[in-house]
DNA sequence: CAAACATAATAGTAATACTATCATTTTTAA
DNA sequence: TTAAAAATGATAGTATTACTATTATGTTTG
């Protein structure tokens, strides 16, 4: 047990290293100035989080925001042209963490239901240990994105955001999952689906456990993870070899 | 063929008719004047779905609505008191309508499976027919839900709402879902997530079929009942038996 | 036919989601 | 070192939103 928490910390700190060289990457047309070039630009970031998940992000205002950093409105309006681009960045900074660590903790593991089964957990769990390596707090980011991720697609204006890439990080997710999946199982007809459904049915458990317990099996004992786990195998496992 | 065409016409008129002396209800605090009571309010329903499906929520308001019917924005809210409130009506309504459809389709089926999968059938498939038996049309609400559902619980006042009783249609629904996936496997761990995972996620991939095809494997030729049907088949039949 | 009720018209308010302009401070480059 | 450039701050202004309040007008019904 000490050896397995050793571990896992260990790994968080490889990671921590390896983040504070390197910087998570987001499609550069959704900001008019990048936020991580001054100062003002990760206060920005770091209080629009906690000021988001503090009031919702209906009420969120550049205003209000504002006067928690002791900053200007029009400011801010330097960096983000609206708060829906900054929500944008914000959810794609999260993907691109999470892809991130994806990436990195199934790299090495050739036995592919194994590799599978790590990713789902990366992609489902909750967020219980803040990185710190930055102005960012993920255990908070983490709640925003599943109270308010489908509020950044959810628009009259999806098709042509889409075209101008926001949504790339996601996407590239979503596929690096599917293909995870098509090489354990090339016989299971929906990969992209199951994908998908994943992805966007693990934040809405987290959401039902938190507000609606009574429609889920979600709770401090049984975890999304569990659940998603349970449901591929037995789905990749009875498709294969046309069984 | 044409038989097949028959009996769908004939299952519909008979529900056309049934529904005519039916009403179905949504929970009362959601208004302040029931909208059934009166022309006027009748034709906030028919028109605020045409509004909402042709700008989006976001910029849906009554005054635009006022305009659209040759009435008061101040008449507008002696129905409702916020355009909050008309969305859980709306999405209330399109609930409990197909709860109807689910319980009259499944009702005399005996065998468990096949009805399981009428019901996932009823709950995922595109609404097609407009039933045209009142003022609603059922095409253009269910593309409001697939685009605007979310937005009715993501919300800070989720909570306090759920206690009122706001979304007691749509629990009811997954709940009697649960009870069938239940009762054709009682081995099954987790029937609540299953049925919440079909309905929330049958909605996304409606969703990501019109505006991020390259995500779902949904198409013109693969729809979501068959991806639910397949993942729910293959989930009850191999854990069935502890097997 | 009068009272009750529904709807319409108008006005008003605080907040939102910005844009524009100009002043001040800080950074950088010659 | 100093002047220009860049970043930030302060202030003002606009159209719209999401309402509330009041009063007037039309319509039903007992």
């Amino acid at each position: 047990m000490i050896v397995l928490l050793l571990c896992l910390q260990t790994n968080v700190l490889i990671m921590v290293n390896l983040l504070s060289n390197l910087k998570i990457s987001v499609p550069d047309k959704i900001f008019i100035k990048d936020p991580e070039s001054s100062d003002l630009g990760k206060r920005i970031i770091e209080h629009s989080i906690l000021l988001i998940d503090e009031i919702g992000f209906d009420s969120f205002t550049f205003k209000k925001l504002g006067a928690k950093i002791g900053s200007n409105e029009s400011s801010i309006y330097r960096y983000f042209e609206s708060k829906h681009k900054l929500l944008l960045y914000l959810t794609s900074w999260y993907w691109a963490w999470i892809e991130y660590q994806m990436v990195f903790t199934t790299y090495n593991i050739p036995d592919k239901e194994k590799q599978l089964l790590k990713a789902i957990e990366v992609l489902t769990r909750t967020i219980e240990q803040d990185m710190t390596f930055s102005h960012i707090n993920e255990i908070v980011l983490n709640r925003i994105i599943i109270n308010e991720y489908s509020k950044s697609y959810l628009t009259k204006e999806v098709d042509s955001e889409n075209k101008e890439g926001y949504f790339e990080v996601y996407k590239r997710l979503i596929k690096r999952l599917r293909d995870m999946i098509s090489k354990l199982n090339s016989d299971y007809q929906y990969p992209a689906s199951l994908a998908s459904t994943i992805l966007e049915g693990s934040l809405h458990q987290h959401f039902l456990k938190e507000h609606f317990s009574s429609i889920t099996d979600c709770d401090e004992s049984v975890t999304p993870t569990q659940f998603f786990t349970n449901l591929t195998l037995t789905l990749l496992n009875s498709t294969k070899n046309g069984r």
